[in-house]
DNA sequence: CTGGATCCCGTATGATACTG
DNA sequence: CAGTATCATACGGGATCCAG
């Protein structure tokens, strides 16, 4: 038996033993958001050694959870459909480990890949679905993201355009999100800067992605 | 900054930082099912070592996910409710591991614990709601649960007792939680044996029991 | 006997430098 | 850009030992 393995038959063990490894869920977290390079994978994750970065992806791709594919001369690393099918576990880790997020620290930093998928994680299409389609332009520490929320359906990409609502913010999204911290406060206190459209579409933001705080 | 973090302001981070650690999450499988002393925690992680047991023990207790009792004169350790929040996480990798479980190697063991959660994994509760109340006395390799199905709600304890279906099996039942092996195929073939009851109750069974393979 | 603590060692991880 | 090579260290693994 190879050490690493737990000894056990049974469907946590053997999970654990594909994705347990230390960053390997990180590398699915932002392949969830689309397939990367090499180079972008490591810049979503400042802090993984380059050698572990290209170990994991060896051992996730010997699992069948993603491949290498040529895109006109440049490698890129997606995952593949069973690769796809963690995403209920990032989402439900995503949804855990927010209520035990405190403050920020300075040396805690936001990528637009993590972002893109706290969004996902905080996303509630039943009361989505009742309200009208939006388009929000955000800017959340180095994340430009364009949310489009149309019914049930969510879509975030990176980058700038056409928004209902354009705002800017820093890591006390967080209480936003969490309902600890009004629309109306977040602006009147700064945490949240509208830089175009009408402010209160921000209730709508704050309906649409929530999460339960601790 | 602790060395172990990952520097990222982002939930999914986080948790994997509470109990992302070799070990951690199987510990929390088996406290799902119930308190458990610290030699009983052992027994069903044989391959542990007992200085990490120990170690994790405290982590997962500092952060808040369980807390030592006191049940008159020994300790049991205990899942606070954050620590049961975790219940989703360890479903969804369950369920996404069974797809990634091959046929059982001999070094490979079943814990009456796993056992249990891979039956809550598999639980369909809308399926159950409509069938009747059944009760079945399953012996799993060492492991004897009492599975109580009463409409959506399923209890798995540990022992014996009167049921309607009383069937032994080994590891072969993961063909049959899968649909890979028909319930009547299962028992000709010997995977399943019918010790008391109607066999076709084995019916029931696989319909209120079923995870999809790969 | 339970519930650990201690010791030693191997391996995985981490930092950094280097290369096709 | 996409990794590989090298070295230092911290964690995991196994055996043993200890206190209540």
């Amino acid at each position: 038996m190879a050490a690493r393995e737990y000894g056990q038959y049974c469907g946590i063990t053997r999970a654990l033993e594909l994705i347990g490894e230390r960053w390997a869920l990180l590398l699915v977290r932002d392949l969830l958001v689309g397939p990367r390079r090499y180079s972008e994978l490591a810049a979503g994750l400042p802090r993984i050694p380059t050698n572990i970065l290209a170990a994991r992806l060896k051992e996730l791709q010997d699992a069948g959870i993603l491949r290498r594919a040529p895109r006109s001369r440049v490698i890129v690393y997606e995952l593949t459909p069973y690769g796809r099918e963690l995403e209920p576990v990032v989402l439900a880790l995503g949804a855990w480990g927010f209520k035990a997020m405190g403050d920020p620290r300075d040396e805690q930093i936001i990528t637009p890949d993590s972002m893109t998928m706290a969004l996902r994680t905080a996303f509630r299409p039943l009361v989505a679905a009742d309200l009208p389609a939006t388009v929000y332009a955000t800017r959340l520490g180095p994340a430009e993201l364009l949310v489009r929320v149309d019914g049930a359906a969510l879509a975030v990409t990176r980058g700038d355009g056409p928004a209902d609502l354009t705002f800017a913010a820093g890591p006390g999204i967080r209480r936003l999100i969490s309902g600890e911290l009004a629309p109306d406060r977040a602006i009147a206190t700064g945490v949240v800067e509208v830089l175009h459209g009408r402010g209160e579409l921000l209730d709508r933001f704050a309906s649409t992605f929530h999460l339960a705080a601790a």
